[in-house]
RNA sequence: CGGGGAGUAGCGCAGCCUGGUAGCGCAUCUGCUUUGGGAGCAGAGGGUCGCAGGUUCGAAUCCUGUCUCCCCGACCA
């Protein structure tokens, strides 16, 4: 039996790190921009970014949230508001102090010094400042609220270290920020979107997640609490692929969000705000990539089927295409996982056996080798992308008549959605540990094991100087607390970090 | 932002120490052969060597500055 011949020249056990940034350059996700910090994101991995916006955007307005759009430029002044905020935010911010350029004399340009703004202009790392000056206008009454806002949008924060779509200076986002009349309707909120977040990962990325609760030190500046969704990556770290926070009433009193309440007393709202940005390409990636490049869950993928025609550059190509075309037609004209399936016929010219690995780079789910006789014989030769390889190392082609396709399409494709997942939620699983001692934490994550997993170990929740002597005594190690579990087991032990009684379930891993 | 590494053809790299007309592999193009699965042979095209200064008769090569990327650390909703 000879070797598997993969498309990456990197595997994942070699180095994680190059088989990630091989997988998006192989991929054609996207490339570096020459801009320190951010990405051109290119067809493919856009095209995954629309996907993952409209599905989402479906389950947002399903929730009542409405979309609008706010200044990219939020004036100095809003922003200063929220004393915590403005502290964790700070030392990354963009500035725009000019409005105008001039020539330096020596054939360059540099910012009039003539037109200096007033009033420097931040360029948003986050909405809740210049969203909450909207709000106070827009909420005068009980009958105001809920008030349920979402926009789409990028944001600016100036990394040190950027990594593409787990970490860049820009990234592009959905942003949540809705206010309410009290604790409980904004709390209900705050946990709606961590539901809504940890169905869609599941189910739309096939990406198993852990929602549950940010301990203190991982809160969101200004946030009375901070919930997340937690993936496990295929080396082991955990990945947060998405928040969601209950401010309380800071922002509100920073920003005169009051309304009359039925007493006709005056009333802070109690605000909210979650999110989920293009990182969830970087976690698609460290979930379902494999030595071969992308495989992405049908439900996102741009194209689910591609149809590949073996051209020759002779007279048999015209039926070949004809026949191709009308193939994709049959499929075009079928329903998979509750939309009609996205197939693309590649008539591009070149070698189809080389485009053929071009789009088992990119991960299509499905690709059917059309040859002569295929046609000829009313046939399709299906590839899968889940299950690439045969026993002999070679490409595990399957033929079969084209009316058997068709009539299938549909369960192929939610078959590979749901075996991603399967497959996905078995690895982490797998890799997730209990520790009843610091002890074993010390010897889980010292283990000669390439790609260690989580600890999940019960803990006290320490506050204030304590927290901090755990958070250290972790940092030591690389590791970081995740997040509580939501759903947890009951605790039956000792916080292993200072001996009182449990009272909770926490996660501890390495992270991204 | 600190320490280390790197920018030379679309991609991956050599050349640099010791200055003297820009190289290799893959890819691309052309021709011939091959033809049910990541083809073979032959030929060709393609680069102001990241950018800006400096030294020099002459700079990919030496010096200075600067931009960008990668790794480690610090930082990080």
């Amino acid at each position: 039996m000879s070797a598997i011949r993969h498309a990456l020249s990197t595997s994942r056990e070699d180095d994680f790190a190059q088989w990630y940034q091989e997988v998006i350059s192989e991929a054609e996700m996207a490339e570096e921009s020459g801009v320190r910090g951010c990405m051109v994101i290119k067809p493919w991995g856009y095209g995954i970014w629309e996907r993952i916006q409209r599905l989402m955007d479906d389950r947002i307005k399903a929730a009542g949230v409405s979309n609008c759009y706010f200044p990219l430029f939020i004036p100095l002044s809003y922003f200063a508001k929220e004393a915590e905020h403005v502290e964790g935010f700070a030392k990354e911010m963009a500035v725009v102090t000019h409005h105008r350029l001039i020539a330096d004399g020596k054939g360059g340009l540099i910012p009039d010094p003539e037109a200096k703004l007033e009033e420097p202009l931040i360029v948003r790392p986050t909405s809740e400042t210049v969203i909450g000056a909207a709000m106070s206008r827009w909420i005068q009454s009980w009958r105001d609220l809920p008030l349920l806002t979402n926009q789409w949008a990028n944001v600016v924060r100036w990394e040190m270290r950027t990594r593409m779509f787990l970490r860049t200076s820009e990234f592009l986002w959905q942003e949540g920020h809705t206010a309410h009349a009290d604790r409980d309707d904004a709390m209900n909120e705050t946990l709606r979107a961590l539901e809504m977040y940890r169905g869609f990962a599941e189910q739309v990325l096939a990406m198993p997640v852990i929602a549950g609760e940010k301990p203190e030190n991982e809160r969101f500046p200004g946030a009375v609490a901070t919930y997340s969704i937690e993936a496990m990556m295929q080396d082991g770290k955990a990945l947060q692929a998405g928040t969601s926070h209950y401010l309380g009433t800071g922002f509100a009193e920073a920003s005169g969000i009051q309304y009359q309440d039925r007493e006709g007393t005056q009333q802070y709202a109690h605000t909210t705000s979650w999110g989920v940005s293009t990182r969830l390409i970087g976690g698609l990636i460290m979930t379902h990539g494999d030595d071969d490049g992308l495989r992405v869950p049908p439900a996102v993928a741009p194209h689910q089927i591609v149809i590949l025609p073996m051209l020759r550059e002779n007279d048999e190509d015209e039926a070949l295409l004809a026949y191709c075309e009308e193939l994709h037609a049959a499929i075009a004209a079928q329903h998979a996982l509750g939309e009609p399936i996205r197939v693309l016929l590649d008539k591009r010219p070149g070698k189809a056996t080389q485009k053929r690995w071009a789009w088992v780079k990119k991960g299509a789910p499905l690709i059917l080798e059309i040859g002569g006789r295929d046609a000829a014989g009313g046939q399709v030769s299906m590839l899968r992308r889940d299950r690439l390889w045969n026993d002999k190392a070679k490409a595990n082609i399957q033929a079969m008549p084209r009316e058997d396709f068709i009539a299938r399409a549909a369960a192929e494709l939610g078959d590979i959605q749901s075996s991603l997942f399967t497959e996905a939620e078995a690895k982490r699983d797998a890799n997730i540990a209990r520790a009843s001692s610091f002890a074993e934490v010390e010897a889980f994550f010292s283990e000669d094991k390439r790609y260690p997993g989580w600890v999940e170990v019960e803990w006290a929740r320490p506050t204030g100087a304590e927290l901090e002597q755990v958070v250290q005594k972790l940092k030591a190690l690389k590791l970081t607390m995740r997040n509580i579990p939501l759903d947890a087991e009951p605790v039956d032990g000792d916080c292993i970090f200072t001996g009182r009684p449990a009272v909770e379930r926490i996660y501890v891993a390495r992270a991204y």
